[in-house]
DNA sequence: GTCTATAATGGGATAGAC
DNA sequence: GTCTATCCCATTATAGAC
């Protein structure tokens, strides 16, 4: 995220002095929003909602503190626009991922392995790969995953995902229908839980084995997240091949 | 950053004698600190340390702000109080509880469940039966333990218990030699990335299944965690019996 | 040794300049 | 339609009363 691609504005209203250009400051109105917008996603996703001011947010944005109420209105409406300005395209590409995952054939291991992939592989994808604003994206996505019930901030979160999510546990049940529905669920939510601490870069992997493992390298890790989830349905009756 | 350890207990008066003041029903300095404390646990653990204001925790404890400073110093130090209170009792009857498992007899399946259980279930007791104090401090440690690295006001988490998890890690490679260190890591990375999600009660599994199914009983959810975390070691090179 | 009154700053939000 | 100057209140922290 350089911050040499533009000039900023100038800190001083005495001397603006005179330019050739006459309407030059019309253009960096669209601009003024998406830089609050990115600002905002990088604070909130490393300190969450309440850990991150205006303030915080304009000064990183190179703005006045006003003009996020400007573009945005509270701050709860502008951690909501964080989310909703991505949230669509992310969540249909992950329901994309499904659907292609449940028309594979191979042996019911294969298919329940490809599920579980269909939901880690585009927010790993994403993160590592988007670009920089999406990696701030998914975290944040991650950390509101992580909060307490009650934190009225985190609805469109919950909004825009829960239905996504179910249709996950659908296409699970549907290959193990042997297993309890309760168990898919739980199977299910066990592995949101992985992945949501994983994004959230807790960086208690890291301590724990003295820095010889990391859980930032995400690509090393979704090879084992898979296995080991796809096994773990195994533990709560999902039958083989 | 330099506090010492207070010992005190919650919401007991059991020191009173301590000044022999002849005014002692004003002078209730003792229980005071301690409702400081069980106010700051309880909002920490539902809002995070930075969605908590001190004016929260004196009026949830019934005093004046103020007091807040005499007794704790800075909003950082009393954080710190907090989790210091408990930190010690909690780790080592989680240590107790691994040293019993670890000399148990049995398969090496029944053996790797002993373990797997002995980290989930001290923490699960002292959440539901060790009394309103115990659970709103387990939801602490859980939202805690699901921040993002450079917080500066976790570091007295980390340093109390990362020993701790490294004794798991030991024993579970112990057991299973065969597997590679890394792996026995990652197994217990993910085992405690669920449990965390799960002890901070974000309402997730309930929500998305319609209400149907429930995170919240915890005795209900002990054996299916044992469950998939069991058979999630065999999918990254855990042996059988 | 405990607590009250008050300071000094940072918080989100608004009215009006251009 | 964009942005600047300003507001009022909540926040943490301290100084001093008892």
């Amino acid at each position: 995220m350089g911050g040499n691609t533009l000039k900023l504005a100038e800190t001083s209203g005495a001397e603006t002095g005179a330019k050739a250009s006459p309407k030059p400051d019309r253009r960096r109105a669209p601009e003024t929003a998406a830089r609050i917008l990115d600002a905002a996603e990088s604070l909130f996703s490393q300190r969450g909602f309440y850990g991150v001011s205006l303030r915080d947010i304009a000064t990183e944005a190179g703005v006045q503190v006003a003009l996020t109420h400007y573009h945005f209105g509270s701050k709860d409406d502008l951690f909501r626009a964080v989310i909703d300005r991505r949230a669509d395209e992310h969540a249909d590409g992950m329901a994309q991922t499904l659907a292609q995952a449940v028309t594979l054939a191979g042996s019911r291991t294969d298919r329940r392995r490809a599920i579980i992939r269909a939901f880690i592989t585009p927010i790993v994808d994403r993160s590592m790969r988007g670009g920089p604003g999406w990696k701030n994206y998914i975290r944040l996505m991650a950390l509101v995953a992580n909060l307490p019930q009650g934190e009225a901030f985190v609805s469109p979160f919950r909004q825009h995902f829960d239905d996504l999510i179910a249709a996950y546990v659908h296409a699970l049940h549907a290959l193990h229908p042997e297993m309890d529905e309760g168990d898919v669920h739980w199977c299910f939510f066990f592995f949101q839980a992985m992945t949501t601490h994983i994004l959230v870069e807790s960086g208690m992997l890291d301590r724990q084995s003295g820095g010889r493992f990391s859980s930032s390298d995400l690509d090393a890790m979704v090879d084992r997240l898979v296995d080991f989830v796809a096994a773990g349905f195994t533990g709560l009756g999902a039958g083989g091949d």
